[in-house]
DNA sequence: ATGGTTGAGCGTCAA
């Protein structure tokens, strides 16, 4: 095959969403679509639409009003099962499949790290803590993943790295999402086995922002992002890498998400 | 320093 595109939403709703995937799938063609925050119990998962949309393969891992992941793919997929319960806390925070492939299967992760809540200290803010562990058990777990080989890691990591990747470095550097212990902590997981697959494309000096709050009265004059969405991928894929999208106009879409999607296309 | 907005699902909580 000539290429595969794997695109990452933080769809915030996957039901209320639902016509905007169609927007998606129109605007950046992608094989495979990675969802977080799908907020929909299993059993009210609407079945029937990855298929309608052209996606025929499908899996999900929802849980009643939070969280919640979900992939689409045009090939098959076949779900991987054992990875760890994360934090021992069964929140539908991650799902990881087999993406059939004629190059050889690629393993695909799709991440929703826990945003973490609004203080950054770990003993008045158990949420702090929660997302700090979580980053710490990731990184454990694909530290010691030695066979790790043709993997893709996506999703919201609710954690902007670099300098360029918020709107003020400074401003920030006491905002959950760029304090330094999950910047740090976020290196430190990707450092185990990934490179940034899309800032192999963009300058480290350059801004970037996948997620634009919704308490700006107009996000693009504002321009207060951050780059919470990712994607990696492991070192032997590196040269496989073609392009990188931020769909930046996403953000507009009618009732749109406060995430916009991220879309890297491979020649694996 | 604060408040600003959105979604799930009906209380507020989470983001």
């Amino acid at each position: 095959m000539a290429a595969l595109r794997i695109a990452t939403w933080n769809i915030n709703s996957f039901r209320l969403r639902l016509p905007l995937l169609k927007e998606l799938a129109a605007a950046l063609d992608p094989d495979v679509i990675c969802l977080q925050e799908t907020k929909v119990p299993d059993a009210l998962f609407p079945t029937e639409a990855p298929a309608a949309l052209g996606y025929p393969f499908a899996a999900w891992r929802g849980m009643k009003g939070y969280n919640g992941v979900a992939i689409l793919s045009r090939r098959p997929i076949a779900v991987l099962d054992d990875a760890p319960d994360w934090c021992g806390k069964s929140d539908c925070r991650h799902l990881a499949v087999s993406v059939d492939v004629p190059g050889g299967p690629i393993e695909l992760h799709d991440f929703y790290v826990p945003a973490g809540g609004d203080i950054p200290d770990r003993e008045a803010n158990p949420k702090y803590g929660h997302k700090l562990d979580f980053i710490a058990e990731a990184r454990a777990y694909f530290a010691a993943r030695t066979d790790l080989a043709r993997a893709v890691l996506v999703g919201d990591l609710n954690i902007a790295p670099l300098e360029h990747d918020v709107w003020n470095h400074k401003q920030l550097l006491g905002v959950v999402s760029h304090t330094p212990p999950e910047t740090t902590g976020l290196a430190a997981w990707q450092a185990e086995g990934f490179v940034d697959a899309v800032r192999h494309f963009v300058p480290a000096d350059e801004k970037l922002y996948t997620w634009w709050s919704y308490r700006n009265r107009d996000w693009r004059a504002s321009d207060r992002g951050r780059r919470l969405d990712h994607v990696w991928v492991t070192p032997d894929l590196a040269g496989a890498l073609r392009r990188q999208i931020v769909l930046k106009d996403a953000r507009d879409w009618p009732q749109g998400s406060d995430h916009v999607p991220v879309c890297v296309e491979l020649a694996p």
